[in-house]
RNA sequence: GGGAGCUUAGCUCAGUUGGUUUAGAGCGUCUGCCUUACAAGCAGAGGGUCGGGGGUUCGACUCCCUCAGCUCCCACCA
């Protein structure tokens, strides 16, 4: 096959992504070999690629490619998330730019468009994942929201209901006001935001609801909520605030009556040791408000803005009314002084909302049996979290989880089987027939009309974490009984899971448990943890700053095999990623390299009469041991999860070991044909270089092994085993690599005395090389001829080792300056010298220190006088 | 406020139970090369007292303490 001068990745990448998928090599049945399996992290439906999916996929891709070339059955599961409170908010968006408010819809009408809108741009990011070159089983592609996975989802609910575990009620939560639902605790993103300390008088009531002039000064960053104060509170060992027991104040502006009570939940020396007491918008004052049977006044609609009951600014947004009551209570005389205060405010991790602490009631899934069960997992070492100083973050968060609020005032997702009695009583059932039933028994007269289903729908994090089951077999979560299909016998648990640590609450921890209860056993067994892709400054991707690159238009420009390798090259787990272009031009220089050495190779010409040359044998026995050394290496990086120091062991045995030095040896002169044994091995070589290779670029790789030889159809490199690690000779390897040395010293030689590659020069050795290699030094040298000894007069020289090496150079040789390059050297020899002895001089070192240790340093020091030896004569030989 | 982690060459990072490492890699930098696979390349070179200080040890990048800086997670001082 005749080879283009450049590589052209985009014409190769659709050519064989084609091919793959058209002999259906993705697909995995069960079978008897072992099973290697994965699941994607569920993108959002409607998501669309960015650089953190290109990591976390590539690095899927690496896994599923190097197991199926091991031989084992793998499976990669992909889909999608339907992502409720993210979608239904891109929805209601595109809604409100056509004119429509959500409001105005029924729920069918609201969930038609949604759809809709989902088969619109639903699964856009699969297809861009297929451009990335993800093995993925598409015929396994799954939904979270498709019917069968939201029965399971329905079944779970059940299955925790009727276990008591789940329960619904009135608590305080927190309020997303623009995404109009309660979101979990996980949800909530604390950022310490700039805001002000408002100082304000509340007076002393006289006893007949009027104001005396006595008053005492509380300290708040929320004076819009003043309307809604159910009482004072002060400690009760405070005594600045002891007059005020029994007292009553008045609530500026609306003069309302509120009493001065105690409780040791005050600090007294925070703020001015008053707390004003606010229990429907705050979740501590709620706490006291349960304390003191305080009345709960909620003057803050679901949308943020002040209601009736606030009496004054009603209908205004709680930031404007904050504005607005601020001046209000100054020129009322209430304000004392305003303090710059910065403190934590919780956001919502969606909509970027301040959360708003809010009464209502919602379901709650009880965590404590399923968190200590999830512990367990991790800290066993059942379920093992790579890098493992996330066990600490994970045990932290498992010893401290709360109830998960598992309600969503959505539309978008499953919808909470509870349903409601005209007597008050709920019944919780996995059909509205069901459902009926259940009411039947309790009183006989209900029909279908006497129900009413929750309007609620589940967290998304509440189907998700039913994943690694749920895409097997769905109809599995819940039921009792049921037992697994032949899928999920084969396929669970999967064996790695590539995510990032931000969703290991969200969705691992969860997954943890899902599998726990239904499966009795860890959905994984690693979990590889990635970092967070950052731009080159280390600020998080993002719309606003632009610093985003499209990954697809990066594929386009550079193939999406230089776009793997370069996000694999800083891949080190858990640590963030500082994105740089550069990477990615490493990736397609890389390609340039592999296609380019198949180039040279496959243009040479054999012919059976030629001689294999002796530097040629030494070259072919060197990268053969070399290769097993580093096929060694590599499967350790790999069981390691050391992905990128995987890649760096195979790209420096390509580039240097392969190209540099391997077929520089073996490459004949212009013209001259190859001998056949040789020739065969490069081949062979290089094929496994590919092979090794291919997991981490699977496009060039299989453009490259239909380059070698035809194959019939249907074949793929995807499908042949990786090359494996024979037995090495470490001394041969050590012989090369001195032989190798003395060739750079010449190459630098020439280099300092600007003398051509093409003039061969005269080489002096003093020591011994193994003769194997010396044909090596003398190709790659230019070496016209090899002697023993020094040269004598006028040579520049060098010292590989315990090697003295010079080179006759007449009229190229500065003496001065060759002699204060050797002095240099010599003193610094003397003085490493020195460091050894002082060290062997030591009795306790010598009695202490392992033998072997030991050993080494005397190595060292004979080393060293060696060097010294052989640079004095160097020095004698220059004086004459 | 609590917890975890990080600080090694210009940049990004390795350094695996303290001694075969007189501290490594990739990229970048510098010098010389259009050498008939590749200038997206080839050859060569320079570059770090391992954040500061103290300690343990025969021996510390590696263990302990302390200080400084950075990052992340958790958290209800209004």
């Amino acid at each position: 096959m005749e080879l283009n001068a450049k590589y052209n990745p985009s014409e190769v990448e659709d050519k064989w992504y084609a091919y793959w998928l058209k002999n259906r090599c993705f697909h995995s049945e069960p079978d008897s070999r072992e099973p290697y399996t994965v699941v994607i992290p569920p993108p959002n439906v409607t998501g669309i690629l960015h650089m953190g999916h290109v990591l976390n996929n590539t690095l899927n891709d690496v896994l599923v490619r190097k197991a199926r070339m091991d031989g084992k059955n793998a499976c990669w599961v992909p889909g999608t998330d339907h992502a409720s409170i993210a979608t239904e908010s891109k929805v209601v968006a595109k809604l409100k730019a056509q004119g429509i408010s959500k409001e105005d819809l029924t729920r069918e009408e609201f969930l038609k468009h949604a759809w809709e809108w989902k088969e619109e741009h639903g699964g856009i990011i699969l297809n861009q994942l297929r451009k990335l070159g993800a093995s993925c089983d598409w015929d396994r592609t799954r939904f979270t929201m498709e019917p069968e996975l939201s029965d399971a989802v329905i079944s779970t609910f059940c299955h925790f209901y009727k276990k008591g575990l789940i329960y619904r009620g009135v608590r305080m939560v927190n309020w997303d006001p623009v995404g109009l639902t309660a979101v979990s605790d996980e949800e909530v993103i604390h950022k310490d935001t700039k805001s002000h300390f408002y100082h304000l008088r509340y007076y002393i009531s006289d006893g007949k609801g009027k104001a005396s002039d006595k008053y005492l000064v509380i300290a708040t960053t929320r004076p819009e909520t003043i309307m809604a104060d159910a009482a004072i509170c002060v400690n009760p060992a405070d005594e600045r605030h002891h007059w005020l027991k029994g007292k009553k104040v008045i609530i500026p502006l609306i003069n309302r009556e509120i009493p001065v009570i105690e409780d040791d939940y005050v600090e007294m020396d925070f703020g001015t040791g008053c707390l004003k007491v606010t229990p429907a918008h705050d979740a501590h004052d709620y706490e006291i408000g349960l304390r003191h049977n305080l009345p709960v006044l909620d003057i803050i609609d679901d949308h943020g803005r002040l209601n009736e009951k606030a009496q004054i600014l009603v209908g205004e947004d709680r930031f404007e009314a904050r504005k607005k009551i601020v001046k209000m209570l100054q020129d009322a005389g209430n304000l004392e002084k305003i303090e710059e205060y910065t403190s934590p405010v919780g956001y919502s991790e969606r909509t970027d909302a301040v959360i708003e602490p809010k009464l209502s009631a919602q379901w709650f899934l009880k965590m404590d049996a399923l968190a200590a069960r999830a512990l367990d997992s991790v800290e066993s070492g059942e379920v093992k979290l790579i890098p493992d100083k996330y066990r600490n973050t994970y045990r932290h968060w498992m010893e401290n989880v709360h109830d998960w609020c598992i309600s969503r005032q959505l539309w978008w997702g499953q919808r909470i089987p509870a349903y409601y009695l005209p007597d008050g009583q709920v019944v919780v059932e996995e059909t509205p027939q069901k459902a009926l039933e259940a009411a039947q028994k309790i009183n006989p007269a209900y029909t279908a009309a006497s129900l009413r289903q929750d309007e609620d729908v589940l967290d998304t994090w509440f189907s998700s974490w039913l994943w690694p089951i749920s895409v097997f077999d769905p109809a599995h979560p819940g039921h009792p009984g049921h037992r697994p299909n032949a899928d999920l016998s084969y396929y669970y648990p999967t064996n790695d899971l590539v995510t990032g640590p931000d969703i290991l609450f969200f969705w691992v921890a969860r997954m943890i448990m899902a599998g726990n209860e239904f499966m009795d056993r860890k959905p994984f067994g690693n979990v590889y943890l990635t970092g967070i892709v950052r731009d080159k400054l280390g600020r998080k991707m993002s719309k606003t700053l632009g610093n985003s690159p499209d990954p697809l238009e990066l594929i386009k420009k550079y193939g999406a095999d230089a776009v793997r390798l370069g996000m694999l090259l800083c891949s080190s787990a858990g640590n963030d990623i500082l994105y740089d272009e550069s990477m990615i031009e490493q990736g397609r220089n890389f390609c340039g390299k592999i296609w380019n050495s198949w180039r040279l190779v496959s243009g040479w010409s054999v012919c059976d009469a030629v001689k294999q040359p002796s530097e040629a044998r030494a070259a072919v026995k060197w990268f053969d041991n070399k290769l097993s050394k580093t096929i060694e290496t590599v499967q350790d990086h790999y069981s390691k999860f050391r992905i990128s120091d995987a890649l760096m062991a195979v790209y420096k045995l390509f580039w240097d070991d392969y190209c540099s030095w391997y077929l520089e040896i073996v490459k004949p002169a212009y013209g001259q044909d190859m001998d056949s044994a040789t020739y065969d091995a490069t081949v062979d070589f290089f094929e496994k270089l590919l092979k090794l290779i291919h997991p981490i670029m699977p496009f060039i790789t299989e453009e490259l092994w239909h380059s070698i030889s035809p194959r019939k159809e249907g074949q793929t490199i995807m499908f042949e085993r990786s090359p494996k690690a024979g037995p090495y000779r470490q001394d041969f390897l050590d012989a090369f690599e001195l032989a190798r040395e003395v060739v750079i010293g010449v190459r630098g030689v020439r280099a300092q005395k600007q003398i051509s590659p093409r003039e061969a020069l005269r080489l002096f050795i003093d020591g011994e090389v193994s003769p194997e290699v010396l044909p090596v030094i003398v190709k790659l040298g230019n070496v016209s001829s090899i002697e023993t000894g020094a040269a004598g007069g006028q040579a520049a020289s060098f010292i590989v080792g315990t090697l003295k090496c010079s080179v006759p150079l007449k009229g190229f040789v500065d003496t001065a300056e060759e002699k204060a390059k050797l002095e240099s050297e010599l003193e610094y020899q003397r003085k490493f010298l020195a460091g050894v002895r002082a060290k062997l001089g030591n009795v306790n070192f010598v009695s202490h220190a392992p033998e072997a240790v030991v050993a080494t340093e005397r190595k060292k020091e004979s080393d060293a006088l060696a060097r010294i030896e052989a640079i004095g004569e160097a020095l004698k030989a220059l004086e004459q």
